[in-house]
DNA sequence: TCAAAATAGTTGCACATGCCACTAATTACA
DNA sequence: TGTAATTAGTGGCATGTGCAACTATTTTGA
């Protein structure tokens, strides 16, 4: 009668915080702190999107965003270009030093889904895609309907 | 041929991060932080553990522990008593406040839980828990093997 | 037996993260 | 058109977290 299902929270709590911890060792020899990779990510998928749009697609609070990118155009990943059609924006782009390690950058992520999938069949690992998205949709829905900006 | 399942860390970010939010604000009520709530379920389930054994438990770092204990002490939610057996450990006890409150906070993961499940099968739940179980056990194996004490 | 190694816990540091208040620029609308 | 509301980004603060160095105690083994 133990509610074992309450400790999804502690897993994904442990799969979170060991996931940084290799993030963080693998890319500290570039100067890349763990709660940046997953900009330099995004980036490489779609570059020159403003922080604005960073932050919403990956959910990340704008103040987290402007700080992270400030430390990575300090190591020399980004630049920012003021649009010129807004200029309270600015278009992120990753610069050449950037391009030059993407493939180490994005081998990162994929040598640690290996590792979570030690054991795991091609269609559990299918799987747990598809239940982690369907579970974080439902957060990040959940977290937007409570987002009540009282209006007056 | 984009490689999707480089994003299960990104979903595993996500629900960490609006995991803690949620529960940060359900129990800021009562004093309790996002830190600390996950020590107050580990002792619900087992009182009198020591901070050894909680760390060991939740692979979280001794520190980490050494601190929400102290708040949670500083809150009366705990207490602490020297072993007699062993003066460098404590067993680490819930007071009756913090029992007082057990329904409300297991409460709090048992309905994030449910945000998170809204629309999966009960057999999908089974599954997301089991997937997970298996992912973190290969995180925590994984990070155990290379944490190389080097002997001498 | 007693010195060295191991263990439980504490503390300081660095960093990530969210929230809030703020500025500058843009948009809406009376 | 001009003021109010909205929006993108910044900076400060609080908290959580891991790591490393430290203390006190216990265990090991020569």
């Amino acid at each position: 009668m133990i509610d074992q299902r309450n400790t999804i929270t502690r897993w994904v709590s442990l799969l979170y915080r060991y996931g940084q911890m290799y993030i963080g060792e693998r890319l500290k020899g570039h100067g890349i702190g763990k709660g940046q990779h997953i900009f330099l990510n995004a980036l490489y998928k779609e570059d020159g999107l403003s922080q604005e749009e960073l932050s919403s697609y990956l959910k990340i609070d704008k103040g987290t965003t402007a700080k992270a990118l400030k430390k990575l155009e300090a190591q020399g990943y980004v630049l920012r270009q003021v649009r010129k059609e807004d200029k309270r924006s600015y278009r992120v782009f990753l610069t050449e030093k950037a391009w030059r390690i993407k493939d180490e950058v994005r081998g990162v992520l994929t040598d640690w889904r290996h590792i979570l999938s030690d054991g795991l069949t091609e269609e559990e690992q299918r799987l747990a895609l598809e239940l982690l998205e369907k579970m974080g949709g439902n957060a990040a829905r959940f977290n937007e309907e409570n987002d009540k900006t009282p209006k007056a």
